[in-house]
DNA sequence: GCCGTCACG
DNA sequence: ACGTACGTGACGGCA
């Protein structure tokens, strides 16, 4: 076993103290290198660069100091000068940069003003392509895995110091000319595993790029109205005061309605309600069990109120006022591109991929998401995208003569599944189908169809099997999707991203039915991810050169959330429509609805 | 730090 | 006989 790199048994790693010295390296990195910026802390709007390390082919490692704390400042370049001299190279598009979780250091130097140029290999997302079920994708974790090398973390390296500028310039070279001497023997063995695995086009065609697209939508960042927020906040205080009253009244004592604990013993034990489903902990208290216990009681719809507005308080109303950036007046979420198993992003710090949207309360809280003064918001959201994307994936007729006829796809389901017309088909018919076409998406089976619906697991059995009687295609995508997973142990997107599917041979059933719906459901959700993240891609770089100012503010899994400049939103909307329904060739149309106001809650309408 | 819960697609 | 809808992230409670 392989325990240590290339790079440290070869050369030891060099720290650059001066301007001459440093000239003498930038003049021998003629081609692709690695690099990584060593910060102050861990934050990319607060923190500063206290030195940048590069290595190459010959390699070497460097570490270029210029932020460290005393005694050691007189042995730094300044830092003005240090990336002056680094910009000939950053700022090279012929020359290509390589790196781990790139995002976060061309943030880093954009924030000092520096662009960089050219192709990008980031290793980080080239581990997260070869196994997006890994729970961590770090520069510790990946070298081990690939390199069966075991790398000292950041947290190791501080300390107990508060910040990376008191490590002394000796150990924070070898800790950063490492990083970079690392990404670089990565880029090198994953860029092959990833051609190997017919993944180069979504690595270098999506994923890269996206990199760039990302950083812009979350530097421009999201308007919030923090009076409104703060006002909700107040109003929802007074109501979750008049429930909490109501509900010690029903339940005949005071006690903390937060805590499932407590309130499983209230419901099941002081009230002597009857406990439905089960946790590993205790009775379940979850919305579905109170919604049931309703029927016997007048507590649980008490709970259930005080739980839903509690939420939008603490999560939301709250919360938000206090995120926003000092600097820019805006929110800023971070999207993370190696989380999810199937491809999509998520957001974080925070999240702003599950803002409310249902009822009153959802409603308002979308009111106090805006565009600035002069501008428009625009949300535009594909329609359907992931039964558009079944369609195509299982090739199945009366799917694909639904999208290219323009029918309704829940009333075509309804009418097939109940036998009738389609002018018969009433709205609870429909609302019954669209949850099926759901299932069908989710890898259905008649007990999650009868949970979902809350009907018989005997009749829910009979829509099932009514759809797929009329829908072959799809039987067979699911047969070919299962047999994917259990002879090659993955499924695959439309544009080759792969998911392991390791539960299908599990002994557990469970498990192993648990791997019969991941074969199902990634391949769809997968590409419906693929699918927008070209369309990002394509809409970014349409906007830069019509050099216009319109920006993508926010990406919302189906959806894409811009802020227009009003001179520009008249012909804006037919960009974005080319853009996302012309974004890749499919066997259906893609169809995207716009819609546009001075809130999100207005340009969702 | 895990659990239950619930906000979104 | 069993018990599951797919994918996330954040909060409060509690050990």
């Amino acid at each position: 076993m392989k325990l240590i790199p290339s790079v440290a048994r070869k050369n030891g790693y060099e720290t650059v103290l001066s301007l001459d010295s440093l000239q003498d390296v930038l003049l021998s990195i003629r081609s692709d290198f690695a690099f990584d910026t060593e910060v102050s802390g861990r934050h990319p709007f607060v923190d500063t660069i206290v030195g940048i390390s590069l290595s190459n082919e010959e390699n070497k490692g460097y570490y270029i100091p210029f932020g460290h704390a005393a005694p050691e400042t007189q042995n730094q370049i300044k830092k003005d000068a240090a990336l002056n001299a680094l910009s000939i190279l950053f700022e090279n598009g012929s020359i290509a940069k390589i790196g781990h979780n790139l995002k976060y250091d061309l943030m880093m130097l954009r924030h000092e003003g520096m662009t960089v140029k050219g192709t990008l290999y980031d290793t980080m997302l080239a581990s997260y392509l070869l196994n997006p079920n890994k729970p961590s994708h770090s520069l510790q974790d990946v070298s081990f895995e690939h390199l069966s090398y075991r790398k000292r973390t950041f947290q190791e390296v501080l300390g107990k110091r508060a910040s990376f500028a008191e490590v002394s310039i000796e150990e924070a070279t070898a800790y950063a000319a490492e990083d970079a001497a690392l990404a670089f023997e990565l880029k090198e063995l994953l860029f092959e595993k990833i051609k190997d695995e017919g993944m180069e086009k979504l690595y270098l065609d999506i994923e890269m790029p996206l990199i760039r697209v990302l950083m812009d939508v979350e530097e421009a960042g999201f308007k919030v109205d923090d009076i409104r927020l703060h006002d909700m906040s107040k109003e929802l205080a007074r109501e979750l005061d008049a429930i909490q009253r109501r509900i010690y009244f029903l339940a005949g004592e005071e006690f903390n309605i937060n805590s499932p604990k407590q309130l499983s013993r209230v419901l099941f034990h002081t009230l002597g309600l009857k406990p439905g489903k089960k946790t590993k902990t205790g009775f379940s208290t979850e919305v579905g069990v109170l919604e049931d216990l309703a029927e016997s009681h007048d507590l649980p719809k008490e709970i259930l109120d005080y739980r839903s507005l509690s939420k939008l308080k603490s999560t939301y109303t709250d919360v938000l006022p206090y995120l926003i950036n000092p600097q820019t007046g805006r929110i800023h979420t971070s999207f993370n591109q190696t989380v999810t198993a199937t491809g999509r992003l998520s957001s974080s710090d925070p999240n702003l991929q599950n803002i409310p949207i249902r009822g009153e309360w959802g409603r308002r809280i979308r009111e106090a998401f805006i565009a600035e003064d002069g501008s428009v918001l625009i949300s535009a959201d594909y329609s359907q995208i992931e039964l558009r994307i079944l369609a195509c994936l299982s090739n199945d007729q009366g799917l694909i003569d639904a999208f290219f006829s323009g029918i309704d796809v829940h009333t075509r389901t309804a009418s097939e599944i109940f036998s009738v017309s389609m002018e018969m088909v009433t709205q609870e018919m429909r609302r019954t189908a669209k949850t099926v076409n759901f299932g069908v998406i989710y890898g259905i089976s008649p007990f999650g169809l009868s949970e979902a619906l809350n009907i018989p697991k005997e009749d829910a059995k009979k829509y099932i099997d009514g759809y797929f009687q009329g829908h072959p295609g799809v039987k067979t995508y699911i047969e070919r999707a299962l047999k994917d997973a259990r002879q090659r142990g993955y499924v695959t997107t439309l544009f080759g991203r792969k998911r392991p599917v390791p539960e299908i041979t599990s002994s557990n059933a469970n498990t192993r039915s648990l791997g019969e719906r991941l074969a199902i459901n990634s391949p769809i959700q997968g590409t419906a991810a693929d699918i927008i993240k070209i369309a990002m891609i394509a809409l970014w770089k349409s906007l830069r050169e019509e050099k216009l100012k319109t920006r993508i503010i926010l990406q919302v899994h189906d959806e894409l959330v811009l802020e227009s400049p009003t001179d520009e939103f008249k012909k804006i909307t037919e960009m974005i429509r080319k853009e996302m329904e012309g974004a890749v060739d499919m066997a259906v149309p893609l169809q995207v609805e716009i819609g546009h106001g001075r809130n999100w809650a207005e340009a969702h309408g």
